[in-house]
RNA sequence: GCGGAAGUAGCUCAGUUGGUAGAGCAUCAGCCUUCCAAGCUGAGGGUCGCGGGUUCGAACCUCGUCUUCCGCUCCA
Protein backbone atom coordinates (compact mmCIF):
# COMPACT_ATOMS: atom_id res chain seq x y z
CA UNK A 1 0.00 0.00 0.00
CA UNK A 2 1.51 3.07 -0.89
CA UNK A 3 1.71 5.97 1.78
CA UNK A 4 -0.74 8.20 0.18
CA UNK A 5 -3.35 5.19 0.50
CA UNK A 6 -2.47 4.84 3.80
CA UNK A 7 -2.82 8.29 5.20
CA UNK A 8 -6.38 8.26 3.03
CA UNK A 9 -7.18 5.58 5.64
CA UNK A 10 -6.06 6.65 8.89
CA UNK A 11 -8.46 10.32 7.96
CA UNK A 12 -11.34 7.66 7.09
CA UNK A 13 -10.43 5.72 10.17
CA UNK A 14 -10.09 9.19 12.38
CA UNK A 15 -13.27 10.07 11.54
CA UNK A 16 -15.37 6.86 11.46
CA UNK A 17 -14.71 6.05 15.32
CA UNK A 18 -14.66 10.20 16.11
CA UNK A 19 -11.44 10.84 16.44
CA UNK A 20 -11.33 14.26 13.98
CA UNK A 21 -14.26 15.58 12.11
CA UNK A 22 -14.06 18.26 8.97
CA UNK A 23 -15.21 21.45 11.05
CA UNK A 24 -18.70 22.93 10.03
CA UNK A 25 -19.31 19.82 7.87
CA UNK A 26 -23.13 19.81 7.30
CA UNK A 27 -22.51 23.00 5.26
CA UNK A 28 -19.72 21.50 2.74
CA UNK A 29 -16.64 22.38 5.60
CA UNK A 30 -14.19 25.26 6.27
CA UNK A 31 -11.17 24.39 4.78
CA UNK A 32 -8.06 24.11 6.69
CA UNK A 33 -10.46 23.47 10.20
CA UNK A 34 -11.37 20.43 12.09
CA UNK A 35 -13.14 19.60 15.28
CA UNK A 36 -11.84 16.74 17.77
CA UNK A 37 -14.55 14.28 18.70
CA UNK A 38 -15.54 12.48 21.45
CA UNK A 39 -12.51 10.02 21.32
CA UNK A 40 -10.34 12.27 19.53
CA UNK A 41 -10.59 15.24 22.76
CA UNK A 42 -9.15 12.57 25.43
CA UNK A 43 -6.53 11.51 23.45
CA UNK A 44 -5.81 15.05 22.55
CA UNK A 45 -5.90 15.78 26.56
CA UNK A 46 -3.83 12.98 27.24
CA UNK A 47 -1.01 14.37 25.17
CA UNK A 48 -1.49 17.75 27.11
CA UNK A 49 -1.51 16.32 30.09
CA UNK A 50 2.01 14.10 29.07
CA UNK A 51 3.72 17.50 27.95
CA UNK A 52 2.34 19.66 30.98
CA UNK A 53 3.47 17.25 33.62
CA UNK A 54 6.83 16.70 31.97
CA UNK A 55 7.60 20.09 32.16
CA UNK A 56 5.82 22.06 34.82
CA UNK A 57 5.46 19.11 37.48
CA UNK A 58 8.69 17.52 36.47
CA UNK A 59 10.96 21.11 36.71
CA UNK A 60 10.50 22.81 39.92
CA UNK A 61 11.69 25.94 38.39
CA UNK A 62 9.19 25.91 34.88
CA UNK A 63 5.73 27.03 36.11
CA UNK A 64 2.85 26.83 33.84
CA UNK A 65 0.32 30.19 32.44
CA UNK A 66 -2.73 30.46 30.79
CA UNK A 67 -2.65 34.09 28.85
CA UNK A 68 -5.61 35.29 26.38
CA UNK A 69 -5.86 34.72 22.85
CA UNK A 70 -6.31 38.50 22.63
CA UNK A 71 -3.44 40.85 23.33
CA UNK A 72 -2.74 44.57 22.86
CA UNK A 73 -1.76 45.30 19.22
CA UNK A 74 1.39 46.93 19.97
CA UNK A 75 2.91 43.42 20.90
CA UNK A 76 2.79 42.06 17.38
CA UNK A 77 4.38 45.18 16.16
CA UNK A 78 7.04 44.67 19.13
CA UNK A 79 7.49 40.98 17.94
CA UNK A 80 7.48 41.57 14.14
CA UNK A 81 4.25 39.98 13.04
CA UNK A 82 2.81 43.56 11.67
CA UNK A 83 4.63 45.01 9.16
CA UNK A 84 6.42 41.97 7.74
CA UNK A 85 3.02 40.18 7.01
CA UNK A 86 0.51 42.38 4.82
CA UNK A 87 1.59 42.98 1.40
CA UNK A 88 -0.31 43.17 -1.35
CA UNK A 89 0.58 40.06 -3.78
CA UNK A 90 0.11 39.13 -6.99
CA UNK A 91 0.93 36.12 -9.09
CA UNK A 92 1.93 35.72 -13.22
CA UNK A 93 -0.62 32.64 -14.24
CA UNK A 94 2.14 31.86 -16.98
CA UNK A 95 5.51 31.82 -14.88
CA UNK A 96 3.16 31.12 -11.60
CA UNK A 97 5.74 33.80 -9.86
CA UNK A 98 4.42 35.71 -7.44
CA UNK A 99 4.99 39.62 -6.69
CA UNK A 100 3.88 42.44 -4.64
CA UNK A 101 1.89 44.44 -6.52
CA UNK A 102 3.04 47.96 -4.92
CA UNK A 103 6.61 46.65 -6.46
CA UNK A 104 5.58 45.88 -9.55
CA UNK A 105 4.27 49.54 -9.94
CA UNK A 106 6.80 51.09 -8.75
CA UNK A 107 9.43 49.34 -10.86
CA UNK A 108 7.12 50.60 -13.58
CA UNK A 109 7.49 54.16 -12.82
CA UNK A 110 11.12 53.52 -12.24
CA UNK A 111 11.26 52.77 -15.90
CA UNK A 112 9.58 55.90 -17.10
CA UNK A 113 11.85 58.02 -14.61
CA UNK A 114 14.69 56.39 -16.47
CA UNK A 115 13.21 57.40 -19.80
CA UNK A 116 13.09 61.27 -18.58
CA UNK A 117 16.63 61.22 -17.28
CA UNK A 118 17.74 59.35 -20.83
CA UNK A 119 15.37 62.42 -22.32
CA UNK A 120 17.03 64.82 -20.82
CA UNK A 121 20.96 63.38 -20.97
CA UNK A 122 20.17 64.01 -24.65
CA UNK A 123 18.88 67.46 -24.50
CA UNK A 124 22.11 68.20 -22.53
CA UNK A 125 24.18 66.54 -25.40
CA UNK A 126 21.83 68.58 -27.85
CA UNK A 127 22.31 72.17 -26.01
CA UNK A 128 25.63 72.05 -24.24
CA UNK A 129 26.26 74.49 -21.87
CA UNK A 130 22.85 76.51 -22.45
CA UNK A 131 20.77 73.57 -21.48
CA UNK A 132 18.48 74.37 -18.80
CA UNK A 133 17.08 71.57 -17.09
CA UNK A 134 13.94 73.29 -15.45
CA UNK A 135 12.87 74.75 -19.02
CA UNK A 136 13.79 71.70 -20.56
CA UNK A 137 11.23 69.79 -18.32
CA UNK A 138 8.61 72.33 -18.79
CA UNK A 139 8.85 72.20 -22.20
CA UNK A 140 9.97 68.92 -23.64
CA UNK A 141 6.58 67.02 -25.04
CA UNK A 142 8.24 63.82 -24.49
CA UNK A 143 9.10 64.60 -20.71
CA UNK A 144 5.56 66.50 -19.83
CA UNK A 145 4.23 63.58 -21.64
CA UNK A 146 6.45 61.38 -19.00
CA UNK A 147 6.05 63.16 -15.85
CA UNK A 148 2.12 63.61 -15.90
CA UNK A 149 1.86 59.51 -16.55
CA UNK A 150 5.08 58.96 -14.11
CA UNK A 151 2.75 61.44 -11.64
CA UNK A 152 -1.04 60.13 -12.41
CA UNK A 153 0.59 56.17 -11.94
CA UNK A 154 2.07 57.46 -8.28
CA UNK A 155 -1.11 58.86 -7.04
CA UNK A 156 -3.38 56.13 -8.05
CA UNK A 157 -1.41 53.45 -6.40
CA UNK A 158 -1.06 56.07 -3.54
CA UNK A 159 -4.64 56.08 -3.50
CA UNK A 160 -5.45 52.18 -3.88
CA UNK A 161 -2.65 51.63 -1.14
CA UNK A 162 -4.33 53.75 1.54
CA UNK A 163 -7.58 52.67 0.71
CA UNK A 164 -6.86 49.38 0.55
CA UNK A 165 -8.29 49.20 -2.82
CA UNK A 166 -6.73 45.86 -4.54
CA UNK A 167 -8.87 45.60 -7.28
CA UNK A 168 -7.44 49.45 -8.23
CA UNK A 169 -4.25 47.68 -7.77
CA UNK A 170 -4.52 45.17 -10.35
CA UNK A 171 -6.43 47.49 -12.53
CA UNK A 172 -3.29 49.86 -12.56
CA UNK A 173 -0.73 47.36 -13.55
CA UNK A 174 -3.59 46.25 -16.83
CA UNK A 175 -4.02 49.73 -17.78
CA UNK A 176 -0.05 50.28 -17.43
CA UNK A 177 0.60 47.03 -19.23
CA UNK A 178 3.34 45.57 -16.72
CA UNK A 179 4.40 42.42 -17.96
CA UNK A 180 5.69 39.60 -15.71
CA UNK A 181 9.80 40.15 -16.39
CA UNK A 182 10.10 35.85 -16.33
CA UNK A 183 7.30 34.98 -18.67
CA UNK A 184 6.97 38.58 -20.15
CA UNK A 185 3.03 37.97 -20.58
CA UNK A 186 0.23 40.05 -19.02
CA UNK A 187 -2.16 37.46 -17.26
CA UNK A 188 -2.53 38.14 -14.09
CA UNK A 189 -4.14 36.44 -11.11
CA UNK A 190 -6.21 39.09 -8.99
CA UNK A 191 -4.46 41.15 -6.28
CA UNK A 192 -4.44 39.58 -2.81
CA UNK A 193 -3.30 40.56 0.96
CA UNK A 194 -1.81 38.08 2.87
CA UNK A 195 -1.74 38.71 6.43
CA UNK A 196 -0.86 35.85 8.39
CA UNK A 197 -2.48 37.07 11.17
CA UNK A 198 -6.67 36.99 11.70
CA UNK A 199 -8.11 40.37 12.87
CA UNK A 200 -11.41 41.35 14.83
CA UNK A 201 -12.64 44.39 16.28
CA UNK A 202 -12.39 45.10 20.03
CA UNK A 203 -14.90 47.15 21.32
CA UNK A 204 -18.35 47.43 19.32
CA UNK A 205 -17.06 50.59 17.27
CA UNK A 206 -15.22 49.53 13.87
CA UNK A 207 -12.60 51.63 12.99
CA UNK A 208 -8.85 51.42 12.89
CA UNK A 209 -8.33 51.84 16.52
CA UNK A 210 -10.23 48.97 17.54
CA UNK A 211 -8.43 46.73 15.26
CA UNK A 212 -7.27 43.40 17.52
CA UNK A 213 -5.67 40.10 16.62
CA UNK A 214 -5.91 36.58 17.59
CA UNK A 215 -2.32 35.52 18.30
CA UNK A 216 -0.61 33.61 15.74
CA UNK A 217 1.66 32.28 18.66
CA UNK A 218 1.42 31.91 22.41
CA UNK A 219 5.23 32.67 22.76
CA UNK A 220 4.61 36.52 23.33
CA UNK A 221 2.37 35.54 26.03
CA UNK A 222 5.06 34.36 28.15
CA UNK A 223 7.27 37.39 26.85
CA UNK A 224 4.64 39.77 28.28
CA UNK A 225 4.03 38.12 31.56
CA UNK A 226 8.03 37.49 32.08
CA UNK A 227 8.27 40.32 34.87
CA UNK A 228 4.58 39.42 36.70
CA UNK A 229 6.03 35.96 37.05
CA UNK A 230 9.62 36.08 37.72
CA UNK A 231 8.31 38.26 40.52
CA UNK A 232 5.01 36.64 41.81
CA UNK A 233 6.70 33.32 41.90
CA UNK A 234 10.28 34.09 43.51
CA UNK A 235 11.47 32.85 40.45
CA UNK A 236 15.45 32.47 39.90
CA UNK A 237 17.60 32.05 36.39
CA UNK A 238 17.25 29.85 35.52
CA UNK A 239 14.22 29.16 34.90
CA UNK A 240 11.33 28.69 32.51
CA UNK A 241 7.38 29.59 31.42
CA UNK A 242 5.21 26.92 30.01
CA UNK A 243 1.65 27.26 28.01
CA UNK A 244 -0.74 25.27 25.92
CA UNK A 245 -3.23 27.45 23.81
CA UNK A 246 -4.61 28.19 20.76
CA UNK A 247 -2.58 30.27 18.01
CA UNK A 248 -4.21 31.12 14.78
CA UNK A 249 -2.98 31.60 10.94
CA UNK A 250 -4.07 32.51 8.32
CA UNK A 251 -2.28 30.36 5.92
CA UNK A 252 -2.40 30.47 2.43
CA UNK A 253 -2.18 26.91 1.70
CA UNK A 254 -3.40 24.82 4.33
CA UNK A 255 -3.57 21.35 4.05
CA UNK A 256 -2.39 17.42 5.12
CA UNK A 257 -5.27 17.46 7.20
CA UNK A 258 -4.60 18.37 10.95
CA UNK A 259 -1.20 18.81 9.96
CA UNK A 260 -1.47 22.56 9.03
CA UNK A 261 -4.49 24.55 10.04
CA UNK A 262 -5.57 27.39 9.96
CA UNK A 263 -6.73 27.23 14.28
CA UNK A 264 -3.82 25.02 15.97
CA UNK A 265 -2.80 24.49 19.24
CA UNK A 266 0.67 25.20 20.47
CA UNK A 267 2.61 24.08 23.71
CA UNK A 268 5.63 26.23 24.67
CA UNK A 269 8.31 26.34 27.33
CA UNK A 270 10.47 29.74 26.93
CA UNK A 271 13.28 29.00 28.90
CA UNK A 272 15.04 32.16 30.80
CA UNK A 273 18.94 32.47 31.32
CA UNK A 274 21.64 34.09 31.84
CA UNK A 275 23.60 35.69 28.42
CA UNK A 276 26.26 33.95 27.07
CA UNK A 277 24.73 30.39 28.55
CA UNK A 278 21.95 30.29 25.86
CA UNK A 279 23.79 27.68 23.42
CA UNK A 280 25.01 25.41 26.62
CA UNK A 281 20.91 25.34 27.62
CA UNK A 282 19.97 24.82 23.81
CA UNK A 283 21.81 21.80 23.52
CA UNK A 284 20.31 20.38 26.86
CA UNK A 285 16.56 21.17 25.88
CA UNK A 286 17.34 19.71 22.62
CA UNK A 287 18.74 16.50 24.34
CA UNK A 288 16.05 16.42 26.86
CA UNK A 289 13.07 17.31 24.55
CA UNK A 290 14.25 14.27 22.23
CA UNK A 291 13.98 11.84 25.15
CA UNK A 292 10.55 12.80 26.04
CA UNK A 293 9.53 11.94 22.36
CA UNK A 294 11.14 9.01 22.33
CA UNK A 295 9.97 7.94 26.26
CA UNK A 296 6.44 7.46 24.34
CA UNK A 297 8.00 4.41 22.47
CA UNK A 298 6.89 5.26 19.25
CA UNK A 299 10.24 4.43 17.24
CA UNK A 300 13.06 5.98 17.89
CA UNK A 301 13.91 5.50 13.94
CA UNK A 302 10.67 7.96 13.57
CA UNK A 303 12.87 11.04 14.63
CA UNK A 304 14.84 13.58 12.97
CA UNK A 305 16.71 16.34 13.87
CA UNK A 306 16.60 19.33 11.57
CA UNK A 307 19.11 22.36 11.80
CA UNK A 308 17.75 25.37 10.21
CA UNK A 309 20.34 27.00 7.74
CA UNK A 310 18.78 30.26 7.61
CA UNK A 311 18.39 31.80 11.33
CA UNK A 312 15.02 33.64 11.78
CA UNK A 313 15.68 37.49 13.01
CA UNK A 314 15.21 36.82 16.65
CA UNK A 315 17.23 33.63 16.39
CA UNK A 316 21.12 32.38 17.04
CA UNK A 317 20.62 28.47 16.66
CA UNK A 318 17.57 26.86 16.44
CA UNK A 319 16.23 22.63 15.33
CA UNK A 320 13.49 21.30 14.37
CA UNK A 321 12.83 17.41 15.53
CA UNK A 322 10.84 15.98 12.83
CA UNK A 323 8.69 13.09 12.94
CA UNK A 324 7.94 10.75 9.90
CA UNK A 325 4.34 11.31 8.99
CA UNK A 326 2.89 8.91 6.59
CA UNK A 327 3.47 11.94 4.40
CA UNK A 328 7.15 12.31 4.98
CA UNK A 329 9.48 13.52 7.65
CA UNK A 330 7.56 17.14 8.66
CA UNK A 331 8.42 19.40 11.52
CA UNK A 332 6.58 18.09 15.07
CA UNK A 333 8.33 20.40 17.06
CA UNK A 334 11.06 23.55 17.30
CA UNK A 335 13.88 24.41 19.83
CA UNK A 336 15.01 27.76 19.48
CA UNK A 337 17.58 30.34 21.15
CA UNK A 338 15.64 32.92 20.74
CA UNK A 339 18.39 35.39 22.20
CA UNK A 340 17.14 38.45 24.12
CA UNK A 341 15.22 40.09 21.35
CA UNK A 342 11.63 39.39 22.40
CA UNK A 343 11.92 40.95 26.05
CA UNK A 344 14.57 43.93 24.44
CA UNK A 345 12.07 44.36 21.95
CA UNK A 346 9.11 44.36 24.60
CA UNK A 347 11.64 46.49 26.91
CA UNK A 348 11.42 49.26 23.96
CA UNK A 349 7.85 49.27 22.77
CA UNK A 350 6.23 49.42 26.51
CA UNK A 351 9.02 51.47 27.58
CA UNK A 352 8.96 48.92 30.81
CA UNK A 353 12.73 48.05 32.31
CA UNK A 354 11.97 44.53 31.48
CA UNK A 355 15.55 43.30 33.16
CA UNK A 356 16.86 40.10 36.00
CA UNK A 357 18.91 41.27 38.79
CA UNK A 358 21.17 38.25 39.37
CA UNK A 359 21.97 37.92 43.03
CA UNK A 360 24.91 35.63 41.82
CA UNK A 361 26.55 37.95 39.56
CA UNK A 362 25.12 41.08 40.96
CA UNK A 363 24.18 42.23 37.55
CA UNK A 364 20.98 43.30 35.91
CA UNK A 365 20.69 42.30 32.02
CA UNK A 366 17.79 41.19 30.22
CA UNK A 367 17.64 37.54 29.91
CA UNK A 368 18.60 35.07 27.37
CA UNK A 369 15.35 32.63 26.02
CA UNK A 370 15.71 28.94 24.89
CA UNK A 371 11.92 28.18 23.59
CA UNK A 372 10.39 24.49 22.79
CA UNK A 373 7.32 24.80 20.81
CA UNK A 374 5.53 22.02 20.05
CA UNK A 375 2.23 21.38 17.44
CA UNK A 376 -0.53 19.51 20.06
CA UNK A 377 -2.25 18.99 16.75
CA UNK A 378 0.64 17.19 15.12
CA UNK A 379 1.73 15.70 17.50
CA UNK A 380 -1.64 13.86 17.82
CA UNK A 381 -1.44 12.92 14.46
CA UNK A 382 2.10 11.66 14.96
CA UNK A 383 0.38 9.47 17.60
CA UNK A 384 -2.44 8.19 15.29
CA UNK A 385 -0.26 7.78 12.19
CA UNK A 386 2.06 5.61 14.02
CA UNK A 387 -0.47 3.83 15.82
CA UNK A 388 -2.88 2.66 13.31
CA UNK A 389 -1.87 -0.47 12.04
CA UNK A 390 -3.37 -3.10 9.45
CA UNK A 391 -2.71 -6.75 10.87
CA UNK A 392 -2.62 -10.13 9.67
CA UNK A 393 -3.32 -12.79 12.38
CA UNK A 394 -2.13 -16.38 12.49
CA UNK A 395 -5.85 -17.77 11.86
CA UNK A 396 -5.54 -15.61 8.45
CA UNK A 397 -7.73 -13.27 9.89
CA UNK A 398 -7.07 -9.16 9.20
CA UNK A 399 -7.96 -6.91 12.08
CA UNK A 400 -7.41 -2.96 12.67
CA UNK A 401 -5.19 -1.59 15.77
CA UNK A 402 -4.25 1.53 17.05
CA UNK A 403 -1.33 0.68 18.91
CA UNK A 404 -1.18 3.89 20.59
CA UNK A 405 0.82 4.37 24.14
CA UNK A 406 -1.29 3.05 26.86
CA UNK A 407 -0.46 6.23 28.59
CA UNK A 408 -2.28 7.84 25.83
CA UNK A 409 -5.30 5.84 24.95
CA UNK A 410 -8.41 7.43 24.82
CA UNK A 411 -9.97 4.64 26.44
CA UNK A 412 -7.83 2.72 28.83
CA UNK A 413 -10.37 -0.02 29.82
CA UNK A 414 -13.35 -2.08 28.10
CA UNK A 415 -15.28 -4.24 30.41
CA UNK A 416 -17.27 -7.11 28.60
CA UNK A 417 -19.82 -9.52 30.36
CA UNK A 418 -18.85 -12.50 27.67
CA UNK A 419 -23.24 -13.00 27.61
CA UNK A 420 -25.35 -10.57 28.32
CA UNK A 421 -27.70 -13.06 31.10
CA UNK A 422 -27.02 -15.38 34.04
CA UNK A 423 -25.88 -12.29 36.18
CA UNK A 424 -23.24 -11.78 34.11
CA UNK A 425 -23.91 -7.89 33.15
CA UNK A 426 -24.11 -6.94 36.84
CA UNK A 427 -21.03 -8.11 38.10
CA UNK A 428 -19.54 -6.43 34.99
CA UNK A 429 -21.76 -3.26 35.96
CA UNK A 430 -20.08 -3.42 39.49
CA UNK A 431 -16.68 -3.41 38.08
CA UNK A 432 -17.34 -0.67 36.12
CA UNK A 433 -18.59 1.51 38.33
CA UNK A 434 -15.52 0.87 40.42
CA UNK A 435 -13.11 1.77 38.26
CA UNK A 436 -14.88 4.74 36.01
CA UNK A 437 -13.37 7.32 38.61
CA UNK A 438 -9.52 6.13 38.19
CA UNK A 439 -9.94 4.94 34.40
CA UNK A 440 -11.64 6.34 31.26
CA UNK A 441 -13.69 2.77 30.62
CA UNK A 442 -16.28 1.69 27.99
CA UNK A 443 -19.07 -1.37 28.75
CA UNK A 444 -19.98 -3.40 25.64
CA UNK A 445 -22.49 -6.74 25.97
CA UNK A 446 -23.28 -6.09 22.16
CA UNK A 447 -22.23 -8.67 19.77
CA UNK A 448 -19.67 -11.89 20.06
CA UNK A 449 -16.60 -11.10 22.60
CA UNK A 450 -14.30 -11.40 19.32
CA UNK A 451 -16.32 -8.10 17.24
CA UNK A 452 -16.01 -6.74 21.02
CA UNK A 453 -12.66 -6.76 20.99
CA UNK A 454 -11.92 -6.16 17.75
CA UNK A 455 -13.65 -2.61 18.25
CA UNK A 456 -11.72 -1.89 20.99
CA UNK A 457 -8.68 -2.24 19.00
CA UNK A 458 -10.08 -0.01 16.36
CA UNK A 459 -10.11 2.83 18.98
CA UNK A 460 -7.05 1.57 20.19
CA UNK A 461 -7.95 0.17 24.12
CA UNK A 462 -4.82 -1.26 25.98
CA UNK A 463 -6.99 -3.52 28.23
CA UNK A 464 -10.26 -5.23 27.74
CA UNK A 465 -11.86 -7.36 30.63
CA UNK A 466 -14.03 -9.97 30.80
CA UNK A 467 -16.60 -11.78 33.07
CA UNK A 468 -17.52 -15.32 32.20
CA UNK A 469 -19.28 -17.73 34.07
CA UNK A 470 -16.33 -18.90 36.35
CA UNK A 471 -16.16 -14.96 37.57
CA UNK A 472 -19.05 -15.47 39.81
CA UNK A 473 -17.26 -18.49 41.41
CA UNK A 474 -13.74 -17.40 41.68
CA UNK A 475 -13.68 -13.68 41.71
CA UNK A 476 -11.30 -13.67 38.64
CA UNK A 477 -11.63 -11.97 35.17
CA UNK A 478 -9.38 -12.31 32.17
CA UNK A 479 -7.34 -9.20 31.18
CA UNK A 480 -6.76 -9.15 27.43
CA UNK A 481 -4.01 -7.17 26.15
CA UNK A 482 -4.17 -5.16 22.77
CA UNK A 483 -0.70 -5.55 21.33
CA UNK A 484 -0.45 -9.31 21.83
CA UNK A 485 -3.89 -10.69 22.45
CA UNK A 486 -2.84 -12.44 25.21
CA UNK A 487 -5.05 -13.39 28.07
CA UNK A 488 -4.62 -13.83 31.99
CA UNK A 489 -6.60 -14.21 34.76
CA UNK A 490 -6.30 -11.86 37.80
CA UNK A 491 -8.90 -10.85 40.32
CA UNK A 492 -10.78 -8.48 40.38
CA UNK A 493 -9.24 -7.10 43.78
CA UNK A 494 -5.93 -6.51 42.16
CA UNK A 495 -7.54 -5.21 38.61
CA UNK A 496 -6.59 -1.32 39.46
CA UNK A 497 -2.97 -2.05 40.48
CA UNK A 498 -2.87 -4.00 37.14
CA UNK A 499 -3.98 -0.95 34.98
CA UNK A 500 -2.55 2.26 36.98
CA UNK A 501 1.26 0.58 36.44
CA UNK A 502 0.56 0.33 32.49
CA UNK A 503 -1.00 3.78 32.14
CA UNK A 504 -0.17 5.56 34.92
CA UNK A 505 2.38 9.02 33.51
CA UNK A 506 4.52 7.78 36.03
CA UNK A 507 5.88 4.81 34.80
CA UNK A 508 7.07 6.84 31.43
CA UNK A 509 8.36 9.46 33.59
CA UNK A 510 11.07 7.33 34.95
CA UNK A 511 12.30 6.80 31.74
CA UNK A 512 12.86 10.92 31.33
CA UNK A 513 16.61 12.43 32.76
CA UNK A 514 15.07 14.94 34.95
CA UNK A 515 16.70 18.20 33.99
CA UNK A 516 18.32 20.58 36.69
C1' G B 1 -2.77 30.85 -5.29
C1' C B 2 -1.85 27.88 -10.18
C1' G B 3 -2.56 23.04 -12.62
C1' G B 4 -4.71 18.01 -12.30
C1' A B 5 -8.23 14.45 -10.05
C1' A B 6 -12.40 13.57 -7.07
C1' G B 7 -17.19 14.36 -4.01
C1' U B 8 -23.50 8.98 -4.00
C1' A B 9 -25.65 6.05 3.56
C1' G B 10 -21.19 6.48 9.48
C1' C B 11 -16.92 3.83 6.27
C1' U B 12 -15.51 1.60 1.34
C1' C B 13 -17.66 1.94 -3.19
C1' A B 14 -21.39 0.24 -7.56
C1' G B 15 -24.94 2.90 -10.43
C1' U B 16 -25.62 0.75 -18.13
C1' U B 17 -27.76 5.12 -23.44
C1' G B 18 -30.43 10.85 -19.12
C1' G B 19 -36.12 7.51 -17.07
C1' U B 20 -38.27 7.89 -9.17
C1' A B 21 -31.20 5.28 -5.45
C1' G B 22 -28.01 0.11 -4.53
C1' A B 23 -24.26 -3.40 -2.14
C1' G B 24 -20.77 -4.84 1.64
C1' C B 25 -19.29 -3.43 6.31
C1' A B 26 -21.07 -0.39 10.35
C1' U B 27 -25.49 1.11 13.51
C1' C B 28 -30.23 -0.16 16.21
C1' A B 29 -34.08 -3.86 18.14
C1' G B 30 -35.16 -9.02 19.02
C1' C B 31 -33.52 -14.22 19.06
C1' C B 32 -29.03 -17.34 19.86
C1' U B 33 -24.81 -17.84 23.95
C1' U B 34 -19.90 -18.85 21.93
C1' C B 35 -12.90 -15.89 24.69
C1' C B 36 -10.76 -13.06 19.11
C1' A B 37 -15.22 -9.56 13.71
C1' A B 38 -18.58 -14.08 9.62
C1' G B 39 -25.64 -17.38 13.03
C1' C B 40 -31.11 -16.03 12.47
C1' U B 41 -35.24 -12.18 12.02
C1' G B 42 -36.34 -7.31 11.39
C1' A B 43 -35.43 -1.86 11.36
C1' G B 44 -33.38 2.98 10.71
C1' G B 45 -30.30 5.90 7.65
C1' G B 46 -29.21 9.50 1.29
C1' U B 47 -32.46 16.87 -1.70
C1' C B 48 -26.50 11.81 -5.07
C1' G B 49 -21.54 18.42 -1.72
C1' C B 50 -24.36 23.13 -2.87
C1' G B 51 -26.66 26.54 -6.59
C1' G B 52 -28.03 27.81 -11.58
C1' G B 53 -28.74 25.98 -16.86
C1' U B 54 -30.26 22.34 -20.85
C1' U B 55 -34.35 18.62 -21.01
C1' C B 56 -40.99 16.16 -20.76
C1' G B 57 -37.41 14.10 -17.22
C1' A B 58 -30.58 15.06 -14.40
C1' A B 59 -26.60 11.23 -9.55
C1' C B 60 -25.38 11.13 -14.99
C1' C B 61 -24.83 16.62 -19.73
C1' U B 62 -23.30 21.99 -18.81
C1' C B 63 -21.70 26.45 -15.91
C1' G B 64 -20.53 28.35 -11.22
C1' U B 65 -19.30 27.47 -6.21
C1' C B 66 -17.61 24.79 -1.74
C1' U B 67 -14.65 20.82 0.09
C1' U B 68 -10.81 17.03 -0.23
C1' C B 69 -6.47 14.70 -2.41
C1' C B 70 -1.86 15.03 -5.73
C1' G B 71 2.06 18.29 -8.00
C1' C B 72 4.09 23.25 -7.95
C1' U B 73 4.17 27.61 -4.84
C1' C B 74 4.11 29.55 0.18
C1' C B 75 5.15 28.68 5.28
C1' A B 76 8.96 35.59 9.92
Amino acid sequence: MTQEEVFKQLTSHAKEYGFVFQSSEIYDGLSAVYDYGQLGVELKNNIKKYWWDAMVRLNENIVGIDSAIFMHPKIWQASGHVGAFNDPLIDNKDSKKRYRADVLIEDYIAKIEEKINKDIEKGKKKFGDSFNEEQFRATNPNVLRNVAKMEQVRARMAAALNNNDLAELRQIIIDCEIACPISGTKNWTDVRQFNLMFSTQLGNISDESGVIYLRPETAQGIFVNFLNVQKTGRMKIPFGIAQIGKAFRNEIVARQFIFRMREFEQMEMQFFVRPGQELEWFAKWKENRIQWHKALGLGDEKYRFHDHDKLAHYANAAVDIEFEFPFGFKELEGIHSRTDFDLGQHQKFSGRKIQYFDPETNESYTPYVIETSIGLDRMFLAVLSSAYTEEKLENGEERVVLRIPPVLAPVKLAVLPLVKKDGLPEVARRIMDDLKFDFNCQYDEKDSIGKRYRRQDAIGTPYCITIDHDTLADNCVTIRDRDTMQQNRISIDSLRDYISERVDYKNVFRKLHKID
